[in-house]
DNA sequence: CGGCATCCGGGAAGATACTG
DNA sequence: CAGTATCTTCCCGGATGCCG
């Protein structure tokens, strides 16, 4: 029975996976470690390098990084790619079915942000800003604003595109666009989410408007997060 | 040094969340601990005493599933109930907000199920096999069978109603149903999605069938899995 | 029986330093 | 820039035992 236990814990067919054929426990298998959905996250706008991931995940180290990309990409979810001669050096990107989880990535932010403990005032990257607002115009009550809204957040620039009730984001310059936000993220998230004015980060310099301002006041309006979950909470 | 260590591991401001505003962030602070998902899930179809929490969910330690139930608790996610009088006891259930995470579960299921390493023929628990139906009829190609369905599953009976090409279940003794499957949630796992013919399960005695036989095979074939993701992936 | 406290062993995650 | 090496800390799982 020792001898058992040993050779089972050397090369056991299971170590720490959860033994169970329904899709959510399996989809726990793939990006359930931690750290592995907010890499995917990270990967959903275009590939990026392990330093951008990096800096972006601000918290994870370097150890775990390695470990987590290794792992995906031996799901099947991420794809190590070699940049052409002139950029040398290496990027990670996301396969075609690891994109296709954007969408409950989307469903799951909603969810969440009903916590009572959510807080919008801190740390964003400059990724998770752009896809929370293409995941809070799927809401309901989204706002109608056709408009291309451009980002400067430091490194990456993109292009939001508003259209038909939902919003798009792609990473580029802004050109042709009708208002250009420039700022960290967490001074945006907090213009949009946090409630508060854009006069004031404008004052303290946390943020730049350029373009159509009162497009950009109305935008900071568009994304209303959905009412907390009570607290004690009631029976089902 | 050491002693700002030591404080800050003893009441430090985060120990090991996310300080992240995203929402998926936030999502992975409220339900990203190992186990914490499927413990939800084994609530979604009504509330569960501890022990039947811990027979669900082979492999939990009764050590961890307490930390999970107070954790979620904690959240927002799960109420603990008295029983009335007659049987005394304890159960957990979900809150309202709790239970708004069943539609995101299902959807993060069947992205899953696209992995090339998803294995159906693993253990089953009674309610992720409910779950799955529900969530496998909401799939675009969904069958349009109106019928009531049967399950006895060992401790737990459940009746599956399928109309408008969507599918509900309810817990509650089979009354009314045109056809009753009666086995391990994984023998009629093994019919619906891994293929095995109806009539070899009943032959070993896996599984059996009462009511509408045909309906019952037909019933199998309505859940087809989506195609798998390809092996080696495309970039993007 | 249901639930929690405690101890132990193994392994994953975090911090730091270092290398090609 | 892209990781590796090493060390420490802490979480998870197993076993046992206590208590209502």
């Amino acid at each position: 029975m020792e001898l058992d236990n040993l050779t089972e814990s050397l090369h056991g067919p299971s170590r720490r996976r959860y033994d169970d054929g329904c899709g959510t426990a399996h989809a726990l298998d793939l990006i359930g470690e931690r750290w592995a959905l907010l890499v995917m996250r990270e990967l959903m706008l275009g590939p990026k390098r392990f330093s951008d991931i990096r800096a972006d995940l601000p918290g994870i180290s370097a150890n775990t990084l390695t470990q987590r990309l290794e792992g995906l990409e031996k799901n099947g979810l991420v794809l190590r790619e070699k940049l052409p001669p002139p950029a040398s050096g290496q990027v990670y990107g996301l396969t075609e079915w690891g994109h296709q989880l954007l969408p409950v990535m989307g469903a799951l932010g909603r969810w969440a942000v009903r916590s009572p403990d959510h807080d919008p005032n801190q740390h964003f990257s400059a990724v998770s800003l752009m896809l929370s607002f293409m995941a809070m115009s799927q809401s309901p009550d989204a706002g109608r604003l056709e408009a291309r809204i451009g980002f400067r957040l430091g490194r990456e620039n993109y292009v939001l595109t508003m259209k038909d009730g939902g919003a798009r984001a792609a990473r580029g310059e802004p050109v042709d666009t009708d208002a250009v936000f420039e700022g960290a993220p967490a001074a945006i998230a907090a213009a949009v989410y946090g409630g508060v004015p854009l006069a004031a980060l404008e004052a303290e310099g946390a943020l730049k408007i350029a373009g159509d301002r009162a497009l950009a006041e109305r935008f900071t309006t568009l994304f209303p997060l959905p009412p907390k979950a009570p607290r004690p909470g009631t029976p089902r």
